[in-house]
DNA sequence: TCCAACTAAGTTGTGTACAACTCAGTTGCG
DNA sequence: CGCAACTGAGTTGTACACAACTTAGTTGGA
């Protein structure tokens, strides 16, 4: 298929991203964990009882999203989620013993996910640099047509 | 959220992924395309009359994808589905008229999207060749765990 | 020739994404 | 104070992705 040139990268980041995320997938599959969820637990590792609000302005994940993941995440016994009391909209995700554990068994991941990239410390650096940047030039220009 | 590196290129990738995939459905909106969607049409405006095998294969997705998508696209009267006579298992999606008027309109994309990126020529081409190479090497990785 | 193995497409079920909406709770301002 | 505007989370509906399965059609080898 010969794109243009931008079609081209926009092509080549969702498969790249497809690719990534299956062997994620292959990775995840003993720990019943979709990459998503991987994503959420990450961020419940590094730092407990965040407000839903706030993994999703992390993730750029909203409710819709957010919600029927936490109740999966809840029913498999990883976390639960609590009320607040001083605000009572607020919903806070807190891991269970059985979440905290399942951190142990993550750690092998991102070093074969390194490995499978096939890329050195600075070819990782460089690439994440590069996709952070494109990232925000997109998401400017998109906010700019609001 | 402090990521190993490893990790951190492949939250890169997924927002980046997502990011520019928002901004294809604001473009895409008043052609009432999906982002998917586009790519089979970009697909077929290259070579018309494909095996659905052939699209799957191009674009990585499987019938599971691809059928109700083809499904929806002939809906709104830009393909037909076209039983092969010589394999009766086969089918092929060609453009109806309306499906080749359309690739006027989609012209501007692809131009938009560069301007989005903030990237010169080179490093659209870098960038294209980068990620090339982490799908391969990422798929040959998932390959061998088979 | 015959049928077992294979193949193309479609179906079913699960889990994201995301828009659009609801609902309960909070807040700021006249 | 009172209430309109706002906010956090959840719900609903649509459309991918993808695994697992079904179905119909094809093919190759005993």
């Amino acid at each position: 298929m010969s794109l243009r040139l931008d079609d081209q990268v926009c092509f080549g980041l969702y498969s790249a991203s497809r690719a990534v995320t299956a062997l994620y997938r292959a990775l995840l599959e003993d720990m019943d964990l979709t990459y998503p969820q991987y994503l959420v637990m990450l961020a419940l590792w590094e730092q407990d009882n965040r407000l839903v609000k706030e993994l999703g302005s992390e993730l750029s994940l909203d409710s819709g999203t957010l919600s029927p993941l936490l109740k999966r995440l809840a029913a498999a016994g990883l976390i639960e989620r609590v009320r607040q009391t001083d605000d009572e909209r607020a919903v806070r995700a807190a891991l269970t013993d059985k979440g905290k554990a399942l951190c142990e068994r993550a750690e092998r991941i991102p070093g074969i996910i390194g490995e499978a990239m096939g890329l050195d410390g600075d070819g990782l650096a460089r690439m994440r640099t590069d996709l952070d940047r494109l990232t925000a030039s997109v998401n400017a220009y998109r906010e700019s047509l609001a």
